[in-house]
RNA sequence: CGGGGCGUAGCGCAGCCUGGUAGCGUACUUGCAUGGGGUGCAAGGGGUCGUGAGUUCGAAUCUCACCGCUCCGACCA
């Protein structure tokens, strides 16, 4: 991507309401822009990191068996009706009515949606276990948004819903989605915990959060250090010997729940067993809050400078700013040259043409947090070399023409 | 919803106390210079001062109401 080809809109200075270092800096470099309380545009960079996620999200849950589909955001209130939660989830809800005066929400969560396609679609075990999940903006009515996408009311939610005919099936994708969420969160790169926790709203037996370790988190996490134990302060409460346990604190970026059959006996959504008797689903259900990812990967990894973004996930992997684009014919054949070359090696490269100072290319791109710079000048070009500097560098290092993909496929 | 704060140019702010029709920084436009860390100088464009009512000869400024935002507390991916 040519940088004059796409739209890049950083600040010197955060608007005041931001207090929170992610929401600071995803403003001030153009990831997001505010529209309302809790509602954000998605700018073009922005969007590219989202994308990333979804992308890593999608690869992982397909692998683990996931199929994917969509559904509407917008839910008529008959079904909420059947599952008694149109009265019980509360102003949380926000509910609208169309020109008929008929009732719906925008959707701030899908199991009455999903339990309802799968009455119409599952009727036999053999047809069982599925796995469904989508990727989708939920609603919901927070009583106080805050910090940026972190607590935003629109958000953007990989949420997913398993069927069974037993327990033991149900345990079974549980286990597999709580290692599938583990394998997403690495390969994210964020330092997460899984802990227990409560199951609150949506009911059911067992259930784990997993959350982002960092200072400013909004939940408080106790671990063992001697056992694998670690819950939700809420959850441990209870726990008879909790004098022992660290503490730490978290955000919540993943919540997995064995469900059973709350909602399948509500609202009818029953299978024939291997005896030909009808029985109600059981059911799991697994969300990740997908922009809340990208606010808690910046609170875990920024400095004085800005965003220092996993590679995973940064809008681009590499960013060339060269010194003199306009002004020397060689800086600018070498520098298109190095650029169609890492495109042809599958790098996601960002090419600052804007013809900037230095000083300016240089702090966007520590703003925006690209891991991967590199500098063309005729300074270093006599000598056959590029200049090469990591984000979380401090100094540049100086490396010749042909090793610059060796150096980067080394990273 | 209870308690504070704020609403003036895209963003950050001053002006309000003590009424006289709006300013600074940044961003934007143009020119010249500059060209390795948000460069310098100069000239520009952009605001019905959140909305409405009131007081007054005159309101950004004083009064009231409403709206919006935000921070602290009670819900949640």
């Amino acid at each position: 991507m040519k940088a004059s080809n796409f739209y890049i809109s950083t600040l010197k200075e955060a608007p005041a309401e931001a207090e929170l270092i992610s929401h600071q800096l995803m403003i001030r470099a153009g990831l997001i822009r505010r529209l309302g309380s809790g509602l954000y545009n998605w700018m073009p960079i922005g969007l590219r990191v989202l994308r990333k996620i979804e992308s890593i999200i999608r690869d992982e849950m397909n692998k683990a068996g996931a199929i994917e589909l969509l559904m509407p955001a917008i839910q008529p209130s008959d079904l909420w009706e059947e599952t008694g939660r149109w009265d019980v989830f509360g102003p949380q809800m926000l509910k609208i009515n169309d020109r008929h005066d008929r009732s719906f929400c925008f959707g701030p969560t899908h199991e009455e949606v999903i339990t309802d396609i799968v009455r119409n679609e599952i009727n036999s075990y053999r047809q069982l276990p599925i796995n469904f999940y989508q990727i989708q903006m939920k609603f919901r009515d927070e009583i106080r948004p805050r910090f940026g996408v972190m607590r935003a009311r629109e958000f953007l939610m990989k949420d997913s819903y398993s069927f069974h005919s037993n327990h033991e099936s149900l345990k079974e994708t549980y286990e597999k989605m709580h290692q599938t969420y583990s394998r997403i969160f690495d390969r994210i790169g964020l330092k997460f915990r899984a802990v227990q926790a409560d199951n609150g709203a949506i009911g059911g037996d067992g259930s784990h959060e997993f959350h982002v370790l960092a200072d400013s988190g909004e939940d408080e996490i106790v671990y063992d250090e001697n056992s694998d134990y670690a819950a939700n302060i809420e959850v441990a409460k209870n726990h008879p010997d909790k004098d022992k346990f660290k503490t730490c604190r978290g955000i919540e970026v993943g919540h997995i729940f064995q469900l059973g059959t709350k909602y399948s006996e509500a609202m009818k959504a029953e299978f024939l067993d291997e005896l030909g008797q009808s029985k109600p689903i059981i059911m799991g259900c697994y969300g990740i809050g997908v922009s809340r990812i990208v606010a808690a990967a910046i609170e875990q990894q920024h400095d004085e400078k800005g965003i220092i973004f996993p590679e995973s996930i940064a809008p681009f992997e590499v960013i060339l700013t060269p010194i003199g684009y306009d002004k020397s014919v060689d800086v600018k054949k070498m520098t298109n040259d190095l650029y169609q070359l890492l495109i042809k090696n599958g790098f996601d490269v960002l090419l600052d043409d804007r013809g900037l100072r230095p000083g300016v290319m240089f702090s966007e791109s520590e703003l925006l947090g690209i891991p991967h710079r590199i500098t063309i000048s005729e300074k270093t070009l006599t000598e056959g070399k590029l200049e090469y500097k990591h984000r979380k560098d401090n100094e540049a290092e100086f490396i010749l023409f042909n090793s610059i993909i060796n150096k980067l496929q080394g990273c």
